[in-house]
DNA sequence: TTGAAAGCGCTAACAT
DNA sequence: ATGTTAGCGCTTTCAA
């Protein structure tokens, strides 16, 4: 069932089957009517390779995801395929481990499907200028920018939070409460991205107070991943409590550490103070509610879209947008009380 | 950048740069070596529309999911994700509304794409012949089977938990422990799919006891999802305590249960028990942790893809695989307690 | 072992 | 307003 089959089907060429297809107005209403009958008719679907290939430029821009599984990148990514369908778009999706190299998996992606721009989800961004110029379509960094790359400033885009100030802003809801003895919950110190940015928050936040970085104190999961960010925190558990208060760099992780110390027979908050950042969907349900610092998750998403296609567009040039959390109050803050040292 | 360029730059024909591209074995190893060089030094990929153009078949396979945003339907759909790379296949997705229609869109997009096979996420299937003559490709329903169609068991594949027998053992898991007002927790108790065949297991495990089925206990939400669940236990409590246990026909929605309750001033489990089915990964982290019968995730995805690139293979027919959910035991179970009644 | 050439199904420039 | 035709970049006979 091709083009050729619906043309001779309903008596006419196949220059004005795909004239109908592509909506031209140059067509006469009568005619329109008798292809799109036909179409109807012979369930006629067109093969979007010959289409693509014929046009040597799609309408498809390219996701890449690092870190799938993460809940709060999953809302991300729903909210960026939305508004790419809504722009009459579509979209090819690549996932990739956190070993592997968005960029050239980007690169990869626009040269096989032809992709007029590309979204970045989740990247880690320490990119250099070569790097770049491998990608060759314009892109845009959906939750991060380049806060460790060398990059200039028009040559991408990104929509983010500012992770190093929102978890500063963390750390000192903590220290205006009273605690001192913060410990922090991440994946790695240094993963030249959002988890580093976030650790050098609390440090600075600490030092603005005061407090010297305790190193027995961070909380290091092997991964974000809910499962290894509990066992991180019962592991530390068996070592330490001489601590009021937790800093979880991610709301997952964060839900897991409701439950390790619940188990480990310390209340939340009464015991330990807890906050996070992300605002994801289900802490909302934790006992107690998580205080998150909540990110606009489905504005970020939509904004990616928006900034890329303007790109596309030539309406505008790169921009860097920074979004602001919202504090989301739960019931997992309290003031510190003197806790018995028990090593 | 196109083979093209690439055979030029190399001096031999297009021909054998495909070749090359395609690991046919006619191409003198020496040539070989030298094309494949210049395929890294150009950074050639090649045109993935134009490829599938000229196969006229792709090694593509096209997954609808009905329902997304839905955390069990997610960890499917990354576990079929995962088998279909590693088959050297790839796939396509696509999204669609819970009032959309998944095999008109699947029909669609298999002659759109031209797919070799179709796997269905989280659908309804109470398709009829008709309807799926319309398909032309083998596919396969995961997480569910054709319950409410009359299709004959030789024209498709499945791979699905009991959805009865596993919410009347779920229920019987309640009434065994002595409950007899025992709530159910659903979207609706008929959408010709899982919720439905999971209230007439909670309906018939009740009538198997001599309890009759009390209109005032089901709790209908108006989706599944989890903001939508709280909302209605919610405004269940609100009329009706005369309950001493909850069956909740998805984990997502249970952990709101478990919210709400706790709100209400209501101990799980002390007040109200409660069980589930899904086993999503954070259900693992309630207070309690939920006690549900957990599906194989990961391998009902997996099964999913090897059966349909079986039955592309000719390897062996259609099949329709039940699998069976284990229970993990939380602490969402007790022994009733009398409650007072409080209209 | 290699190459020439005919499509795959569509779009778009050009002609009518 | 409609049709003719030349590609888009690749795979795959068929010939050499």
């Amino acid at each position: 069932m091709t083009i050729k089959d619906v043309a001779e089907y309903s008596g006419v060429s196949i220059t004005t089957i795909s004239r109908v297809l592509n909506n031209h107005p140059d067509v006469r209403e009568e005619v329109r009517a008798k292809v799109l009958k036909a179409i109807e008719e012979l369930h006629y679907v067109p093969n979007s390779s010959a289409r693509d290939l014929s046009k040597t430029q799609t309408d498809t821009i390219g996701v890449v995801v690092r870190g799938a599984g993460n809940p709060f990148l999953n809302s991300v990514l729903r909210s960026i395929e939305t508004a790419v369908r809504k722009a009459n778009y579509s979209m090819v999706m690549c996932q990739i481990g956190s070993s592997e190299d968005e960029i050239s998996e980007g690169a990869s992606l626009v040269r096989s499907k032809r992709l007029k721009g590309l979204i970045f989800l989740g990247g880690r961004f320490d990119y250099t200028p070569e790097q770049i110029a491998t990608l060759s379509v314009p892109f845009v960094c959906c939750t991060y920018t380049n806060s460790f790359g060398s990059l200039n400033r028009k040559a991408y885009s990104s929509v983010y939070i500012d992770d190093y100030a929102e978890a500063f802003r963390s750390v000192k809801t903590l220290t205006n409460l009273g605690h001192k003895k913060i410990a922090v919950l991440l994946g790695t110190t240094c993963d030249r991205s959002i988890s580093e940015l976030r650790f050098k928050g609390y440090c600075d936040a600490l030092e603005s107070e005061g407090i010297s970085l305790d190193k027995n104190l961070i909380i290091e999961a092997k991964s974000f991943h809910i499962d290894d960010a509990f066992k991180a925190v019962e592991n530390f558990l068996k070592k330490n409590k001489d601590f009021t208060a937790i800093f979880s760099i991610a709301d997952a992780m964060g839900i897991a550490a409701i439950k390790a110390l619940y188990n480990a027979g310390l209340k939340v908050p009464e015991d330990c103070s807890l906050i996070s950042i992300d605002g994801i969907e289900v802490s909302k349900y934790t006992i107690p509610t998580l205080t998150t610092f909540v990110q606009p998750i489905e504005k970020m998403g939509r904004y990616a879209v928006e900034i890329l296609l303007d790109v596309l567009n030539n309406n505008r040039g790169n921009c860097q947008l920074k979004v602001e959390t919202l504090l989301r109050e739960g019931g997992t803050l309290a003031k510190p009380k003197n806790l018995i040292f028990t090593p």
